[in-house]
RNA sequence: GGCCCUGUCGUCUAGAGGACUAGGACACCGGCCCUUCAAGCCGGAGACACGGGUUCGAAUCCCGUCAGGGUCACCA
């Protein structure tokens, strides 16, 4: 039975990355009727939050991607939170102290750091020297009276190392040129690299789906299976994704986490179908798939084994084809009252629903629809001073006489209307709707003229022409 | 600096030695539609990092160079 996990930290917002990793570890999962665990590794105490750990399920929930076990749902492997299985990794430590593969080291942060950079500086790579393998125990007891806690390293056995990791194919590494790793620290809580290891044994994780910058921990973590008597997982080590600039996405290259690309007005179906599509591709030239539809599509084989630069503008593409022809009105209209909408009321309901129907043909964000209903709502239109457009009044003044004729009980009725205005006074089309809707809205472009004075209503539209008449004499 | 990973249009990608005049999508440019702005439809431009091999034949295999990324924490 093939089972996947993700393990986020709890020390920040969902990112786009982590939820990648969390979609392609679900699809994996699902395509083979495995099961999809959500860990929270939680073991550094100072930036673990439980807001985080809330806010990362929450974001996952919304995307769609729901796990089989977890911190929220009972099952036969947890806790699932690290910092509830203390126990466990204290207990397989000892494991590896009575094996000899395991030993104290008294050095403090500050020796260590001392010791690197003089590495560093020398240009040589910093590894720890193992000054604290041979320690007496009567070093180790003159340590202990100066206050100090021993943390635990893993003696790492020199060798060559290969693996093959599923998407990169053969590893080979010598591992003399690792460091001996800390695996529990002096406050006696584990280290990534070995509290991963303990975890994935023991819940019985079959492939471990995981980004690129973990390719160098891998090596450690299979010492350590081996060091145990443990058999390691399968390893996939998927490319990253890099901003625009091509490093690191961070938060200097703006929305990149789920939270926010969400109040954006992104749709959770728009979102994972772009992520899966990056470093990943089906055999078909084709763009548009929902999760379900990815689910038995998906494969190693087509997982790229290169970093692709992630683009807002395709995103928002992708996020305009779910908005115009795949969800359903009601859909839509439940996650924009889901989205920040101010001023809104329930009375207003049947007026989403058209500007929703009208306008999904355009629109790329779930804003795009905000913006119309205030446009439609809010009479108090500021008019910028600076534009040049008070010469609109003269033209204006001789179309509201026409417009009050006109009949507004259909959008086609309105155009025909228009169209006999423009006609009448010998005008270009753009000449009559462009005063209109500047006097409306106080902007040159946006939705189809005739729906917005349909929205508006005959009343509310002739207001408005008086007021800006007013305005501009 | 050591080690590891990677290099196809600006970006995401198709490509598993001959089907490649290198295909698709976003963005860009042009046209059509509508005598508004868009959307939509049609078309255009645009890439195998470089240099050596191997082979009858290389985007595809090998080596080197260059470039990018990752990593070397009592962070994960």
């Amino acid at each position: 039975m093939v089972r996947t996990r993700f393990a986020p930290s709890p020390t920040g917002q969902l990112h786009i990355g982590g939820a990648r990793t969390a979609l392609f570890n679900f699809l994996f999962a699902k395509k083979n009727n495995g099961k999809f665990i959500l860990r929270i590794e939680d073991t550094d105490l100072e930036r673990s939050k439980i807001e985080f750990e809330k806010m990362i399920i929450e974001d996952l929930k919304w995307l769609g991607i729901n796990w089989d076990e977890g911190p929220d749902i009972s099952g036969n492997y947890g806790p699932y939170r690290q910092s509830e299985r203390l126990e466990l990794y204290r207990s397989e430590l000892k494991k590896l102290i009575d094996k000899g593969l395991a030993y104290e080291c008294y050095c403090t942060e500050e020796e260590l750091e001392v010791q690197r950079k003089l590495q560093l500086k020398e240009k040589k790579p910093p590894i720890y020297d193992r000054r604290c393998l041979n320690l007496t125990k009567k070093q180790k007891e003159e340590y202990i009276n100066q206050g100090r806690r021993p943390s635990f390293r893993f003696l790492v056995p020199y060798k060559n190392l290969e693996y093959t990791d599923l998407i990169h194919g053969l590893i080979k590494i010598d591992t003399s040129l690792i460091s001996d790793p800390i695996i529990m620290k002096s406050n006696g809580i584990p280290t990534y690299n070995f509290a991963c290891v303990v975890d994935d044994y023991y819940m019985n994780i079959t492939h471990v789906i995981r980004g690129d910058e973990h390719l160098d921990n891998t090596s450690r973590q299979i010492l350590i299976f081996e060091a145990l008597g443990y058999k390691p997982p399968f390893y996939s080590h998927i490319p990253m994704i890099l901003a625009p600039d091509r490093t690191k996405l961070s938060k200097r290259h703006g929305a990149t986490s789920v939270k926010e690309l969400k109040d954006l007005g992104f749709v959770p179906e728009a979102l994972v179908n772009y992520i899966a599509l990056l470093g990943w591709s089906p055999k078909e030239n084709r763009e548009i798939f929902s999760i379900d539809e990815i689910i038995p599509k998906f494969d190693f084989d087509h997982i790229l084994d290169h970093p692709a630069v992630y683009d807002m503008e395709k995103m928002k593409w992708i996020n305009h084809y779910y908005l115009s022809n795949i969800l359903p009105v009601s859909k839509i209209v439940e996650y924009i009252k889901d989205f920040k909408i101010e001023n809104f009321q329930d009375s207003n309901m049947d007026l989403l629903y058209k500007i929703v129907e009208f306008e999904r043909n355009r629109a790329y964000l779930l804003n795009d629809f905000v913006q119309v209903y205030d446009l439609i709502v809010n009479d108090e239109i500021s008019y910028d001073s600076e534009v040049p457009y008070n010469d609109f009044s003269s033209i204006l003044n001789k179309i509201k006489d026409y417009l009050v004729n006109i009949d507004f009980g259909s959008i086609e009725s309105i155009k025909e209307g228009l169209k006999f205005t423009q006609k009448e006074l010998n005008l270009k089309t753009a000449d009559v709707y462009k005063p209109i809707r500047f006097a409306l809205t106080a902007k040159l472009e946006g939705i189809e003229l005739p729906k917005l004075l349909y929205l508006i209503g005959k009343d509310k539209v002739m207001k408005r022409i008086e007021k800006y008449l007013n305005i501009y004499v």
